[in-house]
DNA sequence: TTAGCGTATCGACAAGCGTGAATATTTATC
DNA sequence: GATAAATATTCACGCTTGTCGATACGCTAA
């Protein structure tokens, strides 16, 4: 069923949880969107993102937003990033982070749709 | 900001992702229901009770539908239940789980929603 | 080319987590 | 009572994960 989709892809195409049992191969691709989210800082990281104008922020802007260091950030962002929440652009020397918002409309209808 | 609610119930009570960036309190709590929901096995079992008949499954036949020990399937029954997303109800010997629509709308619509 | 800055990678460590075997608890039946 | 069945709890064991310090990489400006 892999097709080098990255996990969020999976989810835009499978009814939601309340409509029909997921399929074991669906709910461990899914389940590793929800464990990238599961994490206080990547949700905050996520927020962030989501929420600043443009709906893309620099790395250096996010950085000072936590009492951690930077290695940290750096990884949380490519966790996000690597199951496809996040799109990376690179800016010079900066970094802009990008929220798939429409990955997020797609776990949302999964977790709490009652259509499709 | 602890009231001993769920962590299900924290997530009724705030503006989506993308609408504002999350506080750390409630990052922290709305973490907790994302992490209970990001392992394949337990969201296989929130999408088998949410989807099975009247909303609710008993545990035997939960068990069957996985390669794994008992006391295993209990375990991830009582994490998705501590953070609110299940229900618990005792009728004789058998026990049955009820999915808390509500939380997961609630949690759809953080995640991927846009207004309030 | 060198220096400096922003970001990513590597290595290591402690803490957390999924799992099963053994055991306990609760309820129904004999 | 005793026995059996359904579910939960305890304990122990690997594996994963969040974190940081040190380091490497890429870009820009002198």
């Amino acid at each position: 069923m892999d097709l080098g989709l990255t996990p969020v892809q999976t989810v835009a195409c499978c009814s939601p949880l309340s409509r029909e049992p997921l399929s074991q191969d669906v709910a461990e691709q899914v389940s590793l969107v929800l464990k990238a989210l599961g994490d206080p800082v990547r949700l905050r990281l996520m927020s962030l993102v989501a929420s600043h104008e443009g709906g893309e922020a620099c790395v250096c802007d996010l950085n000072d937003a936590f009492d951690l260091s930077q290695p940290t950030i750096s990884h949380h962002l490519k966790v996000l990033h690597e199951v496809g929440l996040l799109e990376r652009e690179k800016r010079g020397v900066w970094v802009y982070y990008r929220a798939r918002t429409e990955a997020l409309a797609n776990l949302a209808s999964l977790i709490g749709g009652t259509a499709k």
